[in-house]
DNA sequence: TTAGGATATGGAATCGATTTCATCATAAAC
DNA sequence: GTTTATGATGAAATCGATTCCATATCCTAA
């Protein structure tokens, strides 16, 4: 593999001077600067980013950390979070962490050791150690999709609104028995939207039963033993809420086991929608928020701040979520 | 950022003797070891992977490159990549090519100047240039899904075996006029599943109906396109096969569009099945790929290369796909 | 005419690890 | 009682770039 020694030894100059040329920093005549790049043709050359992120304390590398890449909520942040870090010549290494707490701690070590320039961070369960690992260290890191007991810059929808809005929505419809299937205590999306719930009973005078009130997880299989375990109480409620869309999956298909039809027997609205590219027919009433651009936004904050822009105080970019009425709401 | 040299100058001995005592190489005696631990414990240090991979010129890292990532069977590839690869203390970077070659080769090159050990590639396209820069650098790569005209490592599934039996089953409900919907005609498993439902039809004395085989792209878009299309021929087939699971919901959307009942009015076949946290209800009969397995037994056949085990010899692993028949054929 | 700035280029140090080679005890072998 | 492994440690070179500092033109403004 041909280094930029190599390079200049053919181009005849100094290997400094090849990296004016490459880097299009400081000056070059007309004339190295073609011997140059005939050189780096002829021997295939190209650049060594390990050597160049050592020297230059700079990998143009952004570590993305998602709870879970199944979902294609996280799929599509994560595709908003490539795009707009690749219009600025980076590049996202995107990680997985399960909502697993000592994932995340691994992948956030591993990617400090990278020498990633900055983070773009889904914190997983309520461990903050992670993100305060990385504001130590001095890596600017935006917080995605969930609220932190710490300053931080953060992106996000506003749940509680949209949790407001859907619950609002079933009472319209007359629903009074309304029951809310909710993923771990520990993560702000989770209790926000409960939040909300909660808050919309309230202003319509109707008692909150926290027998309806269910904390699982963010997934299909939760979803499904929240609702196997809802459809027993008494008297049954007559719609559900499910905060994410994993969740309104598994109460669907549990709804099915159970006999009972949508929105006949059951009314149900959700949280986030899915793609069209996997929905046949999108007939659940959802608050959608509006992912690819969440991770854009994350993104654009980070490099702002990794550009040296920026106030010194937080940002906190909180957007809002649509309400799109289909017919699993009656 | 405390480096080698801040724990070696703590630990009162030589920066290399830190290394030998982490990396667990060479000799060292148990009270040095104690020595260096602690003072790494106190700086909180941590390795720079950049400076260990320019020196060791092995960064313990894949390139994983694959054609969409929002299909959830590549998303369950990357898993079974991921974690193969972690049990080997590799981390993976995943690169999302939809397809393109361009995007292909920008991500190729740039995975090689980040010095990657090996890869796993999805050939986008019909482009095999970024494949062979990688094996002319010498880089171990193994490819996945697709056939490549060249000698190279891979894993894939019986594409023409899968369509067969597909085929075969609505043969053998009796449909004669079996329409089938693929993707571009450059891609091997494109043409190899178009392969296999003709050698069925033949097989059973069918004539075969060239009006009734199109070729597109991989994508619900593409899959509504073609089957709008195929509903307008004359006499209209009674069944599709539809190459993967995306051309299949497209078909599902555009028969439900023209009013068409599955199966009652026209059937329906595809190739990778959904992962059932996105499916309400399965329904779909399809020949299944294992894509997890493929992905891990890719990256075991390429952690084998790297640990310099193995023939000469391009090694091709073909797995089998597995019929499951559901509602959809009728 | 000369000081000073823009242009052009190179030498050497540096980034933070690992590798290579060397040194020196100490214990085992002949 | 010398020779020879084995254990333990360090000095210096090295990986492949960039940064910093120095040097040398050439041109222009005072």
């Amino acid at each position: 593999m041909p280094t930029i020694y190599d390079v200049a030894e053919r181009a005849g100059v100094a290997p400094v001077t090849v990296s004016r040329v490459l880097n299009n920093s400081g000056y070059a005549s007309e004339a190295t600067r073609q011997r140059v790049e005939t050189a780096v043709a002829e021997l295939g050359y190209t650049p060594n980013r390990l050597a160049q992120g050592l020297r230059s304390k700079q990998t143009q590398t952004l570590g993305l950390v998602v709870t879970d890449i199944t979902n294609p909520f996280w799929t599509t942040v994560a595709r908003g979070v490539e795009d707009a870090a690749h219009l600025e010549g980076f590049s996202v290494v995107l990680c997985n962490t399960d909502e697993s707490e000592s994932k995340q701690s691994q992948y956030v070590d591993l990617l400090l050791q990278k020498q990633v320039d900055g983070f773009v961070l889904v914190p997983a369960g309520n461990d903050l150690k992670a993100l305060l690992r990385i504001q130590k260290r001095g890596v600017p890191v935006v917080v995605v999709d969930r609220r932190v007991p710490v300053p931080a810059d953060s992106v996000r929808c506003d749940s509680e609104t949209g949790a407001y809005h859907l619950t609002q929505h079933l009472l319209e419809r007359g629903h009074r028995r309304i029951a809310a299937l909710s993923g771990s205590r520990t993560v702000s999306t989770a209790t926000d939207r409960v939040t909300g719930y909660r808050r919309a009973l309230e202003d319509a005078g109707v008692p909150v039963d926290e027998r309806l009130i269910f904390h699982r997880s963010f997934t299909q299989q939760a979803g499904y033993e929240m609702t196997t375990a809802v459809v027993e109480v008494s008297p049954r409620p007559t719609a559900l809420f499910a905060v994410n869309n994993f969740i309104a999956i598994g109460a669907i298909r549990a709804l099915r086991a159970a006999g009972l039809r949508v929105p006949e027997d059951m009314a149900l609205v959700a949280f986030d929608d899915l793609p069209l590219t996997l929905i046949i027919e999108p007939f659940l009433t959802v608050a959608s928020q509006p992912a690819y651009e969440m991770g854009q936004r994350a993104t654009e904050l980070l490099l702002s701040r990794l550009a040296g822009g920026g106030e010194e105080n937080p940002v906190e970019i909180v957007l809002p979520t649509v309400l799109t009425v289909r017919s699993s709401s009656g």
